[in-house]
RNA sequence: GGUGCCAUAGCUCAGUUGGUAGAGCAACGGACUGAAAAUCCGUGUGUCCCUAGUUCGAUUCUUGGUGGCACCA
């Protein structure tokens, strides 16, 4: 590719996705830094401050390398959602497109991923209210009772629903609660085209491989102190952002269930488990180009290939 | 060296009065639209140590090995 007076490169976001453990934060600053380009991230931990150790955020070389967004700039007792990441990340990418041809997407949430790649539906705020109610109702009355609701209000998702998992009936019925409307009638399915030429590069390697990287960084994480840091979020341990690998275990043997060895232990576990349902949404995805954490020159060849025209 | 016990899934083990086997943990596969590192669904993955017998048929009984453990020398 000779370079041209007048280069024309369409803005470009260059996704770095992959399981837990792979590699995608030094692979994400390789990249930026071949590319003249900020990062940011896709990761629903890294956003919080406070959990540094146990999110495996960037270290202050690598933040100090190329501009990061999206890392630990919210508190954990912030809401931040999926849908709220969709905004903010597209409103950031329109001013940081006006300084780069070149922005990098890095971090394994693979919802947050499509949010920003495809668009989410929109809808409605639910009260937090009704969210609370319902909350409530699933332990007292049970998931059925609850199901059967759904069933009135929108059978179609009823039908599609995964009945026995009560995240997605509660949520479908909140909505229908809240708005007197299906929740299927928000469900639109469609993608919203972006301003911006995507390129998806997927990192990963041999199960065993991986599996031993998760555990030695769990070792690293206990040794760089991932216990005092759990300690110190220990009175947030009922907040979303809490709901975390390497706290819950934690948080766990704090209050006395098992030892640390077994809370570790749980930890290596958690994360291979995670790790594979990572893979699992990403193999879905046909257009990421999959490679070994290690193959950075074929990566940078490989977008460059696709990457301008 | 002798005697005894053991050898079954990745691990710890159960079991088959002879008809090729099952629990726990681990593992594997999948779903996914405002908590997504969340939440949920599904799946035994096996030269039953090797060998030669007996038998219609051996993982099971018998012979001889091999390996492990224990005790005696």
């Amino acid at each position: 590719m000779k370079p041209t007076a007048s280069k024309i490169i369409d803005p470009t976001l260059i996704v770095v996705a992959g399981p837990t453990g792979s590699g995608k934060t030094d692979l994400g600053i390789a990249l930026a830094r071949h590319f003249g380009a900020p990062v940011i991230s896709t990761d629903s931990r890294q956003v919080y401050h406070g959990m540094k150790i146990g999110s495996a955020q960037p270290s202050e070389e690598q933040l100090a390398a190329v501009p990061h967004y999206f890392i630990a700039d919210r508190e954990v007792t912030d809401r931040f959602t999926c849908a709220d990441f969709e905004q903010e990340a597209l409103a950031l990418l329109e001013k940081l497109f006006s300084e780069y041809d070149y922005v990098v997407a890095v971090g394994g949430s693979g919802l947050y991923i499509d949010a920003l790649c495809n668009g989410l539906d929109e809808l409605p705020d639910v009260d937090s209210k009704l969210r609370k109610e319902l909350a409530e109702r699933v332990s007292r009355e049970g998931l059925e009772t609850l199901a059967g609701q759904l069933r009135e209000l929108d059978p179609d998702y009823y039908e599609a629903v995964d009945r026995q998992n009560p995240a997605r009936v509660v949520r479908a019925l909140e909505v229908c609660l809240q708005t007197g409307k299906p929740f299927s009638s928000f469900r639109t399915g469609g993608r919203t085209q972006r301003p911006f030429r995507i390129i998806k590069t997927g990192v990963t390697m041999a199960r065993a491989e991986l599996y031993r990287r998760i555990d030695r960084r769990v070792d690293a994480m206990m040794e760089q102190g991932l216990e005092a840091e759990a300690h110190a979020l220990y009175p947030f341990r009922r907040l979303p952002s809490l709901q975390t690998v390497g706290y819950r275990e934690l948080f766990a043997y704090f209050d006395g269930e098992y030892n640390l060895a077994r809370a570790i232990e749980l930890i290596k576990r958690n994360s291979r488990r995670y790790a594979k349902r990572q893979l699992t949404w990403f193999h879905r995805d046909p257009n990421i180009r999959w490679f070994h954490p290690q193959e950075t020159a074929a990566i940078i060849a490989s977008i460059e290939r696709n990457g301008s025209r």
